[in-house]
DNA sequence: ACTTTAATTCTTTTAGTTCTAAACTAGAAG
DNA sequence: CTTCTAGTTTAGAACTAAAAGAATTAAAGT
């Protein structure tokens, strides 16, 4: 890896490996992580290339997976035939957005669970009810939180 | 697989396939669902083999990563040799209440970020501050919702 | 002591991912 | 029309993970 500091491969090793929690590929989430601190917000497919140190075509497999999730756009300027890449974060705050969904998941997992269950299974039954309501309260209460936090945001915008 | 019907096979299917984004493996997976909704609140290694048609080993090995993350719990009752699995729920509410970690951990990564940029790219680093804003109300916000139902479950248990 | 049962551990197979290297393609420039 | 550039696609190597099957251990029962 070229052209970062000491400060930013860590970075970049201790951010991915987050990423990568999340499901996504080592490169892809490398890729994510250096566009986060890159010196411009637009980097080039070889700049990619060059400071991640890693194969043309795993960068253009990479980059072509984020680009179809959303997670970076690319753009072009006139007289030059290079694309450059920075990342989306209207994409992130989707992300952010829909966990309340994920939740709803769990919680509808759980009502399913509790039908298909014993009803003489009292005491595991009433735990497993609590553990709903969490996930019940989470749907709830998120939308709230994200609506305070948009109404924050429009005022001081 | 065997002994269970229709619906509980289509839960296990799609509660071990949420479980499975959840970084856990097929069988861990499918485990966990079949203890879920087995039709008595303890199963046998053999009992879980069989429902779930799955090897020995593979058995084995799931149990022993499950009882290790204490997301089960093992019981011998006299005169029986065999182990008797059941959930461990205590562990399923342990790890909702990490959550609120985990939204730091994502927190702390963009506020190095925001430390790592420059400070010219005033547009999106008062974007990536705005999600940053939105992890920190979450960190704030979900031990009060927490408390808020621990709360409600004392009085009512 | 020996057998049976229950489960673990070890070895191998299979499947799938991740990445590299090299060939290829599309478009811009001369 | 040829050449260069930018990137994609293909083919395959290296690695990893999941699960199966076989061999082994540990404890209980006879």
């Amino acid at each position: 890896m070229k052209n970062l500091n000491e400060s930013k491969l860590k970075f970049i090793e201790e951010t991915a490996s987050l990423m990568e929690k999340k499901g996504f590929s080592p490169i892809v989430s490398r890729i994510l992580s250096f566009l986060l601190i890159a010196d411009t917000e637009e980097k080039s497919f070889y700049e990619i290339q060059e400071s991640l140190n890693a194969s043309k075509s795993a960068v253009s497999n990479g980059i072509s997976l984020l680009l179809d999730k959303n997670f970076i756009k690319a753009n072009t300027n006139p007289g030059d035939r290079k694309r450059y890449f920075r990342l989306n974060v209207e994409t992130w705050i989707e992300v952010l957005k829909s966990i309340t969904e994920e939740y709803k998941g769990y919680r509808m997992a759980i009502d399913k669970a509790l039908e298909l269950r014993s009803e003489k299974f009292t005491e595991s039954n009433s735990q497993l009810t609590k553990i709903r309501d969490l996930y019940q309260l989470f749907e709830t209460k998120l939308p709230v939180i994200l609506s305070e936090w948009e109404t924050k945001n429009s005022s001081q915008a």
